[in-house]
DNA sequence: AGCACA
């Protein structure tokens, strides 16, 4: 009952997950329609901005109503771990990922150029559209010269501070399942290992993935080492694929 | 390669 918001519950915090190093807001109450360009243009102008990445949960018009004529307000708390979905060679200054079940027609906010106006700075037109295609130009830039892939040396200083390679973490993610694996089946591999606290399988679009958690991160990584690449009865592509889940299992 | 549960 007194029992404190999640955010500050210290379960989340993963050994990088120090709430001070925490850098990634995590922003509710978006309406079902909202664009990724215009989340951009929300922070674009705040200092240290990067990037930001727009998930539709597929979860439509549930709870909040976001409408301006309701009065509602966004909702921005800090998330519970950092971002870390890299941006793809190709991509603009923002992300989007639609876990939308229907395709709705106007799904092609990617990145590119936008013809944004922006709402909230009186500053002028000229400066609206121009400072803006040279800030999107400098996000861009990384994006052009392409820091991910191409001429590592050259930027390997740059870099190092963003991609530290998968973190250890308490719960694991399991992949290339077969498409007939059940909870059940792996939960009996799983339940084997100490630590062992609970099972989760996701199905997203054929292929199930899993995730599991364990209480202490070194018995995760038993188990990964233990079991990795290992062929289930369902297997049919080969060995699980194990790795680190990129944040904690929520509590219960 | 594919990472959710808010």
């Amino acid at each position: 009952m007194a029992r404190p918001p999640y955010e500050y519950d210290p379960y989340y915090l993963q050994p990088d997950q120090d709430r001070n190093l925490i850098n990634t807001l995590f922003v509710s109450g978006l309406p079902d329609d909202v664009k990724a360009r215009e989340i951009h243009n929300l922070f674009r102008r705040r200092a240290g901005f990067d990037y930001c990445q727009l998930k539709y949960t597929g979860r439509g018009n549930q709870g909040v109503k976001f409408d301006p004529q309701a009065g509602s307000v966004l909702h921005i708390e800090l998330a519970r771990s950092n971002s870390r979905r890299k941006r793809k060679p190709g991509s603009g200054p923002y992300v989007v990922i639609d876990n939308r079940i229907k395709a709705s027609a106007n799904t092609q906010e990617t990145s590119s150029d936008d013809g944004d106006s922006d709402t909230e700075e009186p500053s002028g037109a000229e400066d609206a559209d121009a400072s803006n295609k040279d800030e999107l130009k400098t996000v861009k830039s990384d994006t052009v010269q392409d820091p991910e892939n191409s001429v590592p040396a050259a930027n390997e200083q740059l870099e190092r501070t963003i991609d530290e390679g998968a973190q250890a973490c308490s719960t694991l993610f399991i992949a290339n399942l077969g498409p007939n694996c059940t909870e059940y089946e792996l939960k009996q591999v799983l339940s084997k290992y100490p630590g062992f606290n609970m099972l989760k399988i996701r199905t997203k679009g054929g292929m199930p993935v899993a995730f599991a958690d364990f209480e202490q991160v070194e018995q995760a990584t038993k188990v990964m080492t233990d079991l990795q690449s290992s062929l289930l009865p369902s297997s049919d592509r080969g060995g699980m694929h194990i790795e680190y889940a990129r944040s904690k299992m929520r509590k219960p």
